[in-house]
RNA sequence: GCAGGGGUUCCCGAGUGGCCAAAGGGGGCGGGCUGUAAACCCGCUGGCUCAGCCUUCAGAGGUUCGAAUCCUCUCCCCUGCACCA
């Protein structure tokens, strides 16, 4: 293949090579390329939107370079400076490496493990002694860092910022340093740091590295997907939940996601079966193509049609023969407050067996062996005290 | 350090002694409509043994029949001035 139809599928989709001859002088070095890529560990899942990058990862693993994972353990202490969190207590080890693992489990399903490193940042920022920070807080001026968009917004709007905060650029910088990276990938919300990684890379006599920037998935919400924002597909997250929330975006971003996600056209047609595609696509990629059927059979079952799941978790009545208080029932099965329980009953949002419940005491008779729903997705099969 | 301005329910943001569980918007939830979605309409949105009761307006005390609202102290944030290795 020649460079430039090689180089052409690496940056897919890419907003920013920079610099971009650098990648092409790199390539032709004829050996594997450290490809670096951070991610906040702490989320429950890797989000598909994570997986832009991670595609991009995985481009450069196909033709033979190292991908190279950072958990940052240690930056995480300090908290994301966009997230605005307050520090965060240290974390204990077992912890670190349970959510290293969760980390991995998620991200296995768009890299090529085989080629991947995993590297804790705890292993060199954890020694760096005062003296090592200066050094790192030397290649880089206040004016700098207040470039930084958000910084800048920030500053200019007095809102607090620490000086924590501002060295997590340079933190994620020696990230690059201490693994050597030659690119490093990011959203465009990355460009930044990444940008800092090759000023204190070249800081340290290091070559720099070049930072390639992928946009930002948006969500069902508008917003970009975030997993602190809760509008995240994860990519470890169970078929349905995929399917589901694949189905519940807006028309308007299937350009984007067919592009971004599955790197192809949108299929000409309807929106929803277009939609419906990329949901197969999605749940292909995590779980396979089983998954895929069993998934698609659940949504047009529960969400097109209304009906119940093939599945529905078992929960015990209260014990006695008195009549059974409703809202407890709903509320303990589904993990809600018995007012919020209240507030579904009184709009007609419960159902038994799919008949809308009216009365807030009900006879046991009248309620074991059935299925109660609270809303469209909620439901549990009501069983006898045991 | 001095002076001034602030901290309100998930978020933003009104409220300056009773009519405040606290306007409005966002988000979320339920219902309707529907092709999933969007748009649109209606309703809900602290908790509970729910026509009543209990706990909330940075924290702790106090004044008052009664406080998110007044006073005192504490903590935190912002601005200006001062300091400036």
């Amino acid at each position: 293949m020649s460079t430039l139809a090689l180089i052409d599928r690496l940056t897919r989709n890419a907003v920013d090579v920079l610099p971009h001859r650098e990648l092409e002088r790199k390539l032709e070095l004829g050996r594997p390329l450290r490809v670096k890529l951070g991610i906040d560990v702490t989320a429950p899942y890797v989000t598909i939107g994570n997986g832009i990058p991670l595609q991009r990862m995985r481009a450069f693993q196909d033709e033979g370079h190292v991908g190279v994972l950072i958990v940052g353990d240690y930056t995480t202490r300090i908290g994301d400076p966009s997230g605005r969190s307050r520090e965060r207590p240290m974390l204990d080890p077992a912890e670190i490496d349970r959510m290293a693992e969760n980390f991995f489990d998620n991200a296995r399903r768009v890299i090529d493990p085989e080629r991947t490193e995993v590297r804790f940042n705890s292993e060199w920022l954890g020694s760096l002694g005062f003296a090592e920070l200066l050094r790192l807080a030397r290649t880089t001026t206040v004016a700098q860092i207040l470039e930084r968009d958000d910084f800048a917004k920030r500053f200019a709007g007095n809102v607090p910022i620490s000086i924590s905060e501002l060295l997590y650029p340079l933190m994620q910088a020696y990230d690059s340093v201490a693994v050597e990276a030659d690119v490093e990938l990011g959203g465009t919300d990355q460009t930044y740091n990444l940008l800092a990684g090759r000023s204190v890379q070249q800081a340290y006599g290091l070559e720099p590295q070049v930072a390639l920037t992928v946009p930002l998935l948006l969500s069902w919400d508008g917003t970009r997907m975030s997993s602190s924002r809760g509008n995240y597909i994860g990519l470890s997250e169970p078929a349905e939940e995929q399917f589901g929330k694949t189905m519940s975006i807006p028309d308007e971003l299937l350009g984007q996601w067919w592009t971004l996600v599955v790197e192809q056209p949108v299929p000409d047609g309807a929106a929803m079966d277009a939609k419906l595609e990329l949901a197969r696509w999605i749940v292909r990629r995590s779980h396979g193509e089983e998954a895929v059927q069993a998934a698609e059979a659940h949504f047009t079952r529960v969400v097109r049609e209304g009906g119940a799941p093939a599945e529905i978790s078992s929960h015990p009545l209260p014990a006695g023969d008195g009549p059974v208080h409703v809202p407890a029932v709903i509320a303990a099965a589904f993990g809600l407050s018995t007012s919020e329980a209240r507030r579904l009953l009184a709009q007609g949002g419960v159902k038994l067996d799919g008949v809308v419940v009216k009365g807030l005491d009900l006879p046991q008779a009248e309620l074991a062996g059935k299925v109660l729903q609270a809303g469209k997705r909620r439901f549990a099969r009501l069983v006898p005290p045991v």
